[in-house]
DNA sequence: AGCCTTTCTGCCAGCGCTTACAACATCTTC
DNA sequence: GAAGATGTTGTAAGCGCTGGCAGAAAGGCT
């Protein structure tokens, strides 16, 4: 089934045919009508590898993410797909689960695909590949990692700055000995979301604070507090890597006995929608997803009227957002 | 860049190219050398739509979800992802939000990519979608809609026989008054799962059962929650569609005061791990995901030693997993 | 050395579509 | 009614890659 049999039914040209399927407001009316008519008698589908061979661009833009399992990616995910749609614009989504050669091969399947747009919210991203991308010319938005070049753009969330937030509020709470929840994809040399903690608390001269990590899940975050638990360190307070290890750790702590806010307090980050509906309710960070997608999209799709390329590098100062997880540290004497 | 500059660079003619991409076996090892030495040095990365166009074959199987959101419908994703990767295809995803025209257009883009196959995991399902679905020749899994026929493979879960489990358990813990929280798209006039919910209830003459319903989201449980509550009808049950829509129903039940399971029983379904992260964790009936995904998978990929084509319709029987939300109504009282 | 296999490599015809460019049709205008 | 402007459609040259076929190279024998 292609642009010929529909053509040769219609008794036109393919060429007029594809006019036609691209609207092109050329064709008179009755030919257009007699194509169209044919199409949906054929149940003609065009070939969409045909068709961006021929045309040489793709009307599609790429995503990488993490975790998708984690609602924060995929809250992104879906602010860009909607805005993509919204332009005509197709996405195609892939996720690494924090492996570098699935990042690696994602990055090459979607410039095989000739993505007309690529956006990488992940944490990892070797310097090798960042060089490759910028050589390829694709349009790029970066999330986290990297800094802006040509055709690069950058979006990053203070995320230093968040966790003094909350570092600041746990001490003005009376609390002393922290914890500090993270994910392994945090553990590594250059780590800085651990390192940003980690500076935080050191800013504080009276604060201890020490750190385990497990998968980016809820059952990792159980793990990881667990783990923490068990090494004789007794904080009174967890500072979680984000939402979804934070609600793994209440899990944790509930088995356990141990009361929040009363005998623990908690904090999360990202305010994930379910930080509402956990309980209790976690203390967290807000990052604007939303706002995060548009950017994205804008960056990605050259609009029609707008101005091309925003800044070439976005930097958002996330806000603390004050639920029921995090209660003074004296309770626990009491 | 393309496969001639690549050619010329390892001064071999792209047929050669090509084989050594496909991994032929023909190519002389010191040929091969030096033509990978060329990919490399050009960074070359074929172009995906000019290969399937030619070979006119796709390895890519599409899935076409309800509500991404919604981990029930990642957990299956996830697993045919991965199958899909260890057999050397590649997996594109649509989310449709239960929108019955993005449902269409998913479809037709699918079909315009020319999938090696493509997988249904959708509540909606208009006939003469699957009429041009049979049409188009391409394998397919349906999950929970349609019937099986030539090229369509059926996969669905006896949730009848579930909210019976469901149902009689609950009703012999004393509950006589029941609650049911739907989804939107599950309001429909012909719809399978409140259907199965009313026909469960009807089957115990003692039994009274009222139902609301809202978006599949945590929020939404909590509204439909919300709703119910308010129409007057007094459960001491609450039979909630999925997992997700029973955590928002507890938030609601929670910030009034009404206690689980002493006041309220809830049920979940899908038996997510979300739903044993929530407090309280939550009584559900477990569907195997996983299980569903290596089904999916097997029937659309044609495995090399495996017989091609498994059974066109798999039925599973799900069970009941007891928690901590529910218990006897009489407590209630006391 | 000469002939026959067995490898290996190059040539080229598509795959289905887009897009100049050319060709034809239809109007205007004087 | 002819020339020119305008509107509409057809022709054909690719887009980058694969795969069948045929020719070239290399190796094995007598």
């Amino acid at each position: 089934m292609n642009l010929e049999q529909v053509a040769r039914r219609a008794k036109v040209s393919t060429a007029t045919v594809s006019r036609v399927l691209n609207n092109a407001s050329v064709v008179k009316n009755s030919t257009r009508t007699r194509v169209v008519k044919a199409i949906e008698e054929l149940k003609y589908y065009p070939n969409l590898h045909a068709r961006s061979l021929a045309g040489g661009k793709s009307r599609t833009i790429g995503v990488i993410v993490s975790n998708l399992e984690n609602p924060f990616f995929f809250d992104i995910y879906k602010t860009i797909e909607s805005d993509a749609h919204a332009r005509g614009y197709e996405v195609v989504m892939a996720n690494t689960d924090y492996r570098s050669e699935q990042l690696v091969s994602s990055i090459r399947l979607m410039i095989g695909r000739r993505v007309a747009g690529l956006a990488c919210i992940v944490s990892e991203m070797a310097p090798e590949l960042i060089e490759e991308l910028e050589q390829s010319r694709i349009p790029v938005v970066f999330y986290d990692v990297g800094r802006p070049r040509p055709n690069i753009t950058n979006i990053r969330v203070n995320y230093r700055r968040g966790i003094e937030k909350v570092v600041d509020y746990l001490h003005s709470l009376g609390h002393r000995k922290l914890g500090f929840i993270g994910h392994h994809a945090i553990l590594g040399p250059i780590n800085e979301r651990m390192k940003a903690a980690m500076d935080a608390v050191a800013r504080i001269p009276s604060l201890e604070v020490r750190a385990a990590a497990d998968a980016d899940t809820l059952e990792g975050g159980r793990q990881a507090t667990r783990a923490l638990l068990a090494s004789g360190f007794a904080p009174t307070a967890l500072i979680c890597v984000n939402d979804i290890m934070a609600v793994g750790s209440l899990r944790e702590l509930r088995e356990r006995g141990i009361g929040v806010p009363r005998d623990m307090s908690v904090t999360g980050f990202d305010n994930v929608k379910l930080s509402e509906f956990c309980y209790p309710a976690l203390t967290t960070v807000d990052i604007p997803r939303e706002r995060i997608g548009h950017i994205v999209c804008d960056s990605l799709v050259p609009r029609p009227g707008k101005p091309p390329a925003a800044d070439p590098e976005v930097v958002i100062d996330p806000e603390l957002v004050l639920r029921d997880s995090t209660g003074p540290a004296a309770a626990r004497e009491a």
